[in-house]
RNA sequence: GCGUCGGUGGUGGAGUGGUCUAUCACAACAGACUGUAAAUCUGUCGCCUUCGGGCUUCGUAGGUUCGAAUCCUACCCGACGCA
């Protein structure tokens, strides 16, 4: 390969952004969409690699800030690099760090994630922005230059900057790696959301000519990050920007209000170049999925699918079900009779239910097991209607039938 | 038989005269979780309620006291010790 990710459009969706295509990396091709399993800490958490392979996963996300705390980006070069330390030798993303700005900086003890509920408490919205909230020091500051972070893990203070993220990515060594950013909350005003965005952009570029300046941007492909807020004019702005740098693909982030996620994953990819891959960054609610498909998003990561499961929460076509409720002690049915993964070929929800209320470790694995097949099939299933022009039949269908809550 | 200690809500176990429906933990019952500080977190957890409150509990039965899970007496039950 002359480059370091190839990209194909197979097919798109009639009157609107989707498209079915495929993804060419040093480690294999990808299928899109596709959903990115997340494996923060070069794990996805309760399952192994053979797993992951037998469900059909393609591609894996692990954490830069996480891996560069523990056990350090130099110890995983000396290894190999992450896909041997890790043994997925698959197409590999690393995030850049970029999240945890947000989640160890303003979102810092507040009910704010990736997703914002209207009913926020208001106690939750961002009115000043010192290092301090409530005496209690947050884990993230941000500088115009890098951002300072606290170890959440022995509280040692590191600098990250987007020249430092990309030297750590470079160690770790996956397929597509991510340019640093800055996430903010819907809540933060539009002065705040235009300030974080010009940061945004200048460590985007600076992500770039440091990436460019290496070897390792023959083997890595990087991706720049579209941030904007709730805003239709800073969306496009970011999008016009980002998509305007020699970025091999491109992310749409952001925390977001339920209701403004479409119109924000649509305005941005109107504008970003059609021959790029799209990956919105940390969203895999199911009904999401559909959205993000039908607006142009090539791949999709998400921590939900195996947090909920080692919770007892399991997806079913109907819906999701927690098996710590009392009726599943005695239901000796599968989780999901349509689901063909081997939790629900082999095992019951009784089984299940008992592992998770014992405390068993192998409830979270099952549980995962199912869930990550579960997503992965969903999206890979919107793959193939797309390429059959069956997608609107399907997507119907499946809505009709899952109720979210 | 005598003696000692002890019997508290589903369980363990605090509390030893008023602020006690009774700390806490577990269990149970529900809820949350979207680029993972997450095998985590939150709520409920005697009965009734028009959500203001009302009623009933600390082995059983009496008693002392303005007031008892807490003090006294008897009985029942358990553990240990001595016969």
């Amino acid at each position: 390969m002359d480059k370091p990710l190839i990209f194909k459009i197979e097919k798109k969706l009639d009157g609107a952004l989707g498209r079915a295509g495929e993804i060419v990396t040093p480690h294999g091709t990808i299928l899109t969409p596709s959903f990115v399993v997340v494996g923060t800490k070069g794990t996805v958490k309760a399952m192994t690699p053979e797993q992951l392979l037998d469900i059909g996963v393609q591609v894996t996300l692990c954490n830069t800030y996480h891996l560069y705390l523990q056990p350090g980006d130099e110890l995983v070069a000396r290894a190999g690099g992450l896909h041997k330390f890790m043994n997925w030798h698959g197409p590999m993303m690393t995030d850049s760090g970029g999240f945890q700005v947000f989640s160890l900086g303003a979102a810092y003890g507040k009910e704010i994630s990736k997703i914002t509920k209207p009913e926020t408490n208001p106690s939750n919205i961002i009115t000043e922005r010192s290092s301090v909230l409530d005496g209690v020091p947050r884990l993230a500051t941000i500088g115009n230059d890098g951002v300072s972070f606290r170890s959440h893990i022995d509280g040692s203070l590191h600098y990250i900057t987007p020249e430092k993220s990309i030297e750590i990515q470079h160690n770790l060594g996956a397929d597509m790696i991510f340019a640093f950013d800055e996430c903010t909350s819907p809540s933060e005003d539009d002065r705040y959301q235009e300030e974080a965005l010009s940061r945004t952009h200048a460590w985007a570029k600076r992500s770039l000519e440091y990436h460019k300046s290496k070897p390792n941007s023959q083997r890595q492909a990087l991706f720049g990050i579209v941030q904007g807020g709730r805003s239709e004019e800073l969306r496009k702005k970011s999008a016009q920007v980002i998509g305007s740098m020699d970025f091999d693909g491109f992310g749409i982030g952001g925390s977001f209000a339920k209701e403004d996620m479409s119109t924000a994953v649509a305005w941005c990819n109107e504008v970003l170049p059609e021959n790029k891959p799209r990956h919105l960054l940390g969203i895999g609610e199911p009904e999401d999925l559909f959205m993000g498909v039908e607006n142009g998003v090539d791949l999709f990561d998400c921590v939900g699918p195996t947090r909920i499961a080692r919770n007892g929460m399991l997806f079913t076509a109907s819906g999701k079900i927690n098996l710590f409720n009392a009726g599943f002690v005695t239901d000796f049915g599968p989780v999901d009779s349509d689901c063909e993964c081997s939790t629900c070929r082999d095992y019951t929800r009784a089984y299940l239910s008992h592992l998770f209320r014992a405390k068993e470790m192998l409830g979270a694995t099952l549980a995962s097991i199912h869930n990550v097949y579960f997503i992965t099939h969903l999206v890979s299933r919107m793959r193939e209607v797309i390429l059959e022009g069956t997608f609107d039949k399907f997507k119907k269908e499946f809505l009709g039938r899952y109720i979210s809550k």
